[in-house]
DNA sequence: GTGTCGGCCGTCTGCCGACAA
DNA sequence: TTGTCGGCAGACGGCCGACAC
């Protein structure tokens, strides 16, 4: 992943810096293509850093895995609490990938204990925009023969409004990607039935991005009515190649040395969190990990539910009456949704290309060190979990506690506003619903 | 960088290894791509890598300097002399930039001692093949409207011979490139006067490896009658763009904590050498280190030439009188050729893109450390030289021993067959011609 | 409501020799 | 000898509604 533009997460949208060269990359952009599921903690937030995830990334990155015979750090331990200086946003220019580097400044023992006794900070808050829609590309889409098929509630919701006297109702579009680049589209409301399509400069859009049917593009429509325009490539298989600027071996030794030298000097130090590379999550809010580890009671045999992102939205039958539940952002407050499935009946949630289903329940199965020689005592991926459907092979065997929601205990984190699907949805909200009801979900 | 493919240097053309998924690059293909100037220690040889090179390599490859306050590994030499277990030859999968891992075991106190008395490895054998041609492509070949077109005398030695009985003759090539793709080209001779041109399959290939004008492509007619096809990039500014899989800083401690650690326990490490990313050679045949600092007196206003890749060819005149000189290899011998310069006559030597001319002499100006706080006493670009010519800003102010030929003493290097130009040109030697002769030689 | 297709037209690709550097 | 151009024919890009799921 090669980066060309970055921005800091607290300056605004297309504000070129002094220097000419780095431009700010809008924030609500980056959360869209980075997916609900990813979110940063705040700058100036107390965080945990695990080197043992971070390394997980760096193997994901170069196809390698931890070499065996490696210089140990006995002086780094499995997780490091920090403050977190800076978070930059990036996209590589290539491919459009985004990935957040922060800097953070491990604390000093008594900082440490006094961590754990301050008020926590509030959770983070995701920054998915309200007013955009997210499409999945078809083979039509993607075609050199015809332009893009724009669904017609989002082209309703997220573009500016045509002109209906119009024969045919037409408009220029001009979205912004990350790169702050500038694309034009013909949006025109032809065809019987009528529908919404992007002709002209579409297809420079498709083959710049070098995008392919599987591939999806948001729209989002900000407050400042500025059309932004995204992209999340589908997960292809074996599309990480390995990098030869640094053998896999230097950089893993050159993130646990850069970690333990921080660690031992109280410096700062700098790492790239990939979220869409690999699905580790090796930095996360202190109050995070306060919470799970020391506020949330797990045994063995006990039920979860975890989220994912999925490229699929098959619907499926519940078999029992369960209960689900999930944990929805907006302004930096957390709410907490429940409902029950009703048995016999075909449910499938989808948020955007997200997947919330039964596949994603599992029980725990064992709790242990994830690698009992080099990181003993870490709670990094020590809930060994079995996972309740087929698909299980392609879950992962093992997951930190904070990841999953315990579903036999109520949830530790502040609940601001507990809601039932039943209530009506408050506006500006996440559109979240079941299939029979409007939503801006495609596919 | 991102690799697909690799190969050892030992192994032949188009062998698949039995894992199936590794492909071995051909190594004459890849010493084409890499350039003349460009070689490779043998395996099984000792070598010494310089860590600051390597640092400076990535330092490149990152856009990044060394930041200044970073941990010392004073256990650290800046020269680590080391014998090589393996190299192994890589090419990009998105732009074919050539690269070669190598592992290094750095030698014992005791074998370090042996090193300068055992009698030396032969020099390493640069391996350009005879039978090829190199073209820096035009506007025209680049364009969609037409093809390419072919330098006469290149398509007659390299390409296979065309059945000129037909009207008009024409074959099929197939050529191979450094990922063992094929590609295939309609060869045709027509035109008025006749020419030689590849038409169908030619765009194909110049928009899968989104070649420009400027860029170059190399045809090799190898011993097994195989065409195999390579490409030079030209050197864009900025092309480089900042990884990130690992912070720069982290890549830096990186590569220093694993030639410490390995310099600490004798154990194996592995190194990228990218030879067109950045022009630091950082792993050089310890022969050729120990010749250039215990054989060769260099003293602050001695004169010596450099030699260096250069995109154009212009012809400049010759002011006085002066001596060329040039190491030629060939089968692992060294050929030092060396002529007269006559005064007011128009002199451009040119093998491929590889200027010689008298832009690259220079007078030594000093001789100090780069780094005296990091690294004391290394060889390490330690000769501080001041170029002839007005291109100098261009050229670094600072080169090491082994990187320059002194003018004013007879080369130290085992010279077999001292030529003078005036003799017959050996057959199977890399063509190397003034402008008034027959050459192969394009631009 | 939207994915894919046939139809149709216009642009661009790509092969040719002319011509000049 | 070879880089670039005008000419020309055919392929493909790309806009349209039809139609089906």
């Amino acid at each position: 992943m090669r980066l060309s533009s970055s921005s800091s997460s607290t300056t605004g949208f297309n504000q070129v810096t002094r220097e000419g060269d780095k431009k700010c990359l809008n924030s609500e952009l980056w959360h869209a293509c980075a997916g609900p599921l990813v979110s940063l903690p705040h700058v100036g937030s107390r965080v945990v850093y695990f080197p043992q995830g971070h390394s997980e990334q760096v193997a994901a990155s170069t196809n390698k895995e931890v070499d065996a015979h490696f210089p140990n750090y006995p002086s780094l331990p499995p997780q490091l609490i920090c403050q977190l200086h800076n978070v930059t946003m990036h996209a590589d220019v290539e491919t459009d990938e985004v990935c957040a580097q922060m800097t953070l400044q491990p604390l000093s023992q008594e900082d440490q204990k006094d961590a754990y006794l301050l008020p926590a900070e509030l959770g983070t808050a995701s920054k998915q925009p309200s007013n955009y829609f997210c499409k999945t590309l078809t083979a039509s889409d993607t075609s050199t023969h015809g332009g893009f098929s724009v669904p017609r509630r989002a082209a309703e919701k997220v573009f500016p409004p045509l002109d209906y006297a119009l024969t045919p109702p037409a408009q220029e579009l001009i979205a912004r990607d990350l790169h702050d680049n500038e694309w034009k589209f013909r949006h025109i409301f032809r065809g019987q039935p009528k529908r919404h399509l992007l002709t002209t400069g579409w297809s420079v859009f498709v083959s710049a991005k070098r995008l392919v049917a599987g591939d999806s593009v948001l729209f989002i429509w900000n407050e400042k009515n500025q059309l932004l325009l995204g992209i999340r490539r589908a997960t292809r298989p074996q599309t990480v190649m390995p990098s030869s600027v640094l053998s896999s071996d230097s950089m893993h030794i050159g993130l646990l040395a850069a970690a333990a030298h921080a660690a031992a000097t109280n410096s700062r130090f700098t790492i790239f969190y990939n979220p869409r590379a690999s699905p580790s999550e090796f930095v996360i809010p202190l109050v995070k990990y306060i919470k799970a580890v020391y506020h949330t009671r797990v045994s063995v045999g006990m039920r979860f539910r975890m989220l994912f992102e999925t490229e699929e939205s098959s619907v499926r039958r519940c078999t029992q009456t369960d209960i689900a539940c999930l944990w929805l952002s907006c302004n930096s407050l957390w709410f907490w949704v429940e409902w029950s499935f009703v048995p016999g009946i075909s449910y499938s949630f989808l948020v955007d290309n997200f997947n919330f289903d039964s596949r994603y329940m599992g029980t725990i199965t064992g709790i242990s060190d994830l690698d009992p020689a080099r990181w003993p005592n870490s709670y990094w991926r020590s809930v060994k979990v079995g996972w309740d459907e087929s698909t299980a092979g392609e879950r992962q065997p093992r997951v930190s506690l904070w990841e999953i929601e315990p579903l036999t205990t109520f949830p530790m984190y502040p609940s601001a506003f507990p809601l039932r699907l039943k209530r009506p949805w408050p506006s500006g909200l996440p559109s979240f619903h079941g299939l029979k009801d409007d939503d801006l979900s495609i596919n």
